[in-house]
DNA sequence: AGCACGCCGACT
DNA sequence: GTCGGCGTGCTC
């Protein structure tokens, strides 16, 4: 027989081999098989069986197939059909979502009994004579009166199957979990997308837990980032045992043991980011996207660019997705007026504040005599202080006086930063350093170091309240794949003032804030992206429930600015309005669809010739092809912006060039310019 | 992803 | 004159 296997190279096709051994197509599909590609030994997934038939040429053998599966098959269709989605080699999804630990050892399985005493007796006397190893095996399972380990069954695999299949034993289910629910909410469904829209949602979320568990089912709570992942988790334990939390940091050995217990149904519920959405849940009830709105949801960094949002609402066809989130993404916003989305408001009341939009004393100082003052006073009442800035680092930007341009990497292109206080300047992204400091536009070596980083903020506080813990949450310290232990107390309750960048503002609210704190918004509004109005409202709106009712002070140089207004008056839908209205009219999601092409070409000429071709094998699709415009950050870069009515086109137009020979990459539905 | 081939710069 | 750098193409 012959087998398709999806191989960890980013390669978009699978590749052909035989396999001498004839198996049933379930003992194939989704397991790892060994093989030699090009003379080197590795192991890939078969993902598809069929018949010889005239091959051209002969094809390399299977080495082995390993004797459990690693995907289960339902699995594996919601991960080919992720990669269909996004234009993801399927291989290099599968290599990464299955944990070093998993592949070696198969899940091991615990079968029970699953038929009561009188049909077990009935069946083994049927069977007395043709099969005296199913029989053995059961009276092993009568005599413990619970379950056994798959091996001390003695039976092979399919034979359990089987016996499964005719309803006498079953895979045992973990220890029940506990459950504060005695069941599901009856005002929650049990199926579909619902946007549960408010500011304290962690509660909420917990009754669609128990309800889940109480029917013996497992639920998977999505979130943007890995603090909050151990924020929500902590707060979900309360009272509530058997969760697990999944994310890029969980060592290798304990992400091999989330999949197992995932898999035989111990762990009822896991707090996640986005790649817990591929963890091979027994039997998932329902998922919840908290913060639906985050672009961290969307991977972007690595293949396959998939979004969290989507991936979940494709692995819940049968079952319930919550969008959770304080302010929505106008693309949720519109689906819900449209209604392909259900809404509720959150239980929690809507609260009341004060917001102030006030000038900075001068381009040069952000922290105005005024504001700390107003911060040494929250300090004084015993009230804690959450400080939001826009960038990490020191100097955030590197500028050369004499031409006013920012001063690049020779190397990458990217713009420099200053990270640390008393260091020079380096490049954020290779670490390169330019001694001299020199411009690359205009040669000059008058450059000034400007701008307000979390680090510069962070000494500020430090040196006019030293009596004060700060603390700072950003990707340095805190986006914490390494969470210091004792940084989430701090941060939930003991810290004087918390400072930090876009990583903070998200999740519910910390204890006892009497001041909220926004610097320097101005440049979230100038990020020239599309999203740059939309993404300000939500992380004011979420930035200011962190501190519950407290005041909220914002710095500006345009107080006036019309966002400021919706934010102030709590106008959710007034804002998605005029901004849907903005979207509708230069064609922008969610009234067009979009997809970034990346074309890598070193060479200067043949670059210029790739761009002509790119053009014309989108044009072959109903796409408009925009750009390229050329990446700050490589040189080497051309990055092409394509816009279609709809997704159909965009995928069609984005398969088309993929199947060319181009040295490009595909992003598809970008949430970031 | 690895690996092999090929074309250009700086060394014993 | 080669050594080896990266840029490019290919793997059932």
């Amino acid at each position: 027989m012959i087998l398709s296997v999806a191989l960890p190279i980013p390669v978009e096709s699978t590749f052909d081999f035989i396999l001498h051994d004839e198996l049933p197509a379930g003992a194939v599909i989704g397991h790892r098989v060994r093989l030699r590609l090009s003379g080197k030994e590795m192991w890939g997934i078969a993902v598809a069986v069929r018949a010889e038939g005239s091959e051209p040429e002969p094809l390399e053998p299977i080495l082995e197939v390993a004797p459990a599966p690693a995907y289960p098959a339902d699995l594996l269709g919601f991960c080919a059909a992720v990669c269909r989605d996004t234009c993801a080699p399927l291989g290099v999804l599968l290599n990464r979502a299955l944990p070093r630990a998993a592949r070696r050892a198969p899940v091991p399985r615990r079968i029970a009994l699953a038929a009561s005493l009188p049909e077990v007796l009935s069946y083994i006397e049927r069977v007395q004579r043709r099969a005296p190893r199913q029989v053995a095996a059961l009276r092993r399972l009568l005599a413990v009166e619970g379950p056994l380990p798959e091996a001390e069954v003695g039976l092979p695999r399919g034979s359990v199957d089987r016996l499964i299949g005719a309803g006498l034993l079953a895979v045992s289910a973990a220890p029940t979990p506990h459950s504060l629910a005695a069941e599901w909410p009856a005002d929650w469904p049990r199926r579909g997308r619902v946007l549960l829209q408010g500011e304290e949602r962690t509660a909420e979320y917990g009754r669609l837990l128990d309800g889940a568990a109480a029917e013996g089912r497992q639920a998977l709570v999505l979130v943007p980032e890995i603090l909050l992942a151990h924020r929500i988790h902590r707060r979900l334990s309360v009272g509530r045992p058997g969760g697990i939390l999944y994310h890029s940091g969980v060592a290798e050995g304990a992400r091999g043991s989330v999949w197992e217990h995932v898999a035989d149904g111990s762990a009822s519920w896991v707090v996640g980011t986005r790649s817990a959405v591929f963890l091979p849940f027994r039997d998932l009830a329902l998922v919840i996207v908290d913060e639906e709105q985050d672009p961290s949801h969307k991977q972007s960094d690595m293949l396959p660019y998939f979004h969290a949002r989507r991936a979940a609402e494709m692995r819940m066809a049968d079952g319930l997705v919550v969008l959770g989130s304080a302010a929505p993404s106008v693309e949720t916003a519109y689906a819900v007026d449209h209604g392909a989305i259900a809404c509720r408001a959150s239980r929690a009341a809507a609260r009341s504040r004060a917001w102030q939009f006030v000038l900075p004393e001068s381009p040069a100082r952000l922290l105005s005599a005024d504001v700390l003052d107003d911060v040494a006073r929250t300090l004084e009442g015993d009230r804690r202080v959450v400080v939001g800035v826009p960038r990490r680092g020191y100097f955030p930007v590197v500028v050369c006086r004499s031409c006013r341009r920012p001063v690049r990497c020779d190397a990458c292109g990217t713009n420099l930063t200053v990270g640390e206080r008393g260091h020079g300047a380096a490049c954020p992204v290779c670490g390169r350093v330019l001694a001299p400091l020199r411009c690359g536009h205009c040669a000059s070596t008058d450059v000034a170091f400007v701008g307000f980083g979390t680090l510069r903020i962070e000494e500020e506080l430090n040196d006019r309240f030293p009596k004060s813990d700060v603390l700072r949450i950003d990707a340095d310290a805190g986006g914490a794949r390494k969470l210091a232990d004792d940084l989430l107390r701090r941060l939930e309750d003991t810290a004087d003032i918390v400072l930090g960048t876009a990583m903070l503002a998200k999740g519910p609210s910390l204890a006892r804030v009497g001041l909220v704190l926004v610097l320097d918004v101005d440049r979230r509004l100038a990020v020239p992206d599309f999203r740059a109005r939309e993404r300000t409202f939500q992380y004011l709106t979420n930035v200011a429930a962190l501190g519950g009712e407290a005041r909220i002070v914002v710095v500006t140089q345009a107080p006036d600015r019309s966002v400021f207004r919706y934010v102030q008056s709590g106008d959710y839908d007034g804002f998605v309005r005029s901004e849907l209205a903005d979207r509708e009219a230069f064609s922008y999601p969610p009234f067009a669809h979009l997809a970034r092409v990346t074309l890598t070409r070193a060479d200067r000429g043949r670059r210029e010739a790739d761009i002509l071709r790119v053009r014309q094998e989108a044009s072959a699709a109903p796409v408009r092809v925009l750009g390229p415009t050329p990446d700050t950050r490589d040189a080497r870069r051309a990055i092409f912006l394509l816009k279609a009515d709809s997704r159909d086109s965009i995928l069609d137009a984005c398969r088309r060039l993929l199947g060319t020979e181009l040295p490009i990459q595909v992003d598809v539905d970008p949430e970031r310019l």
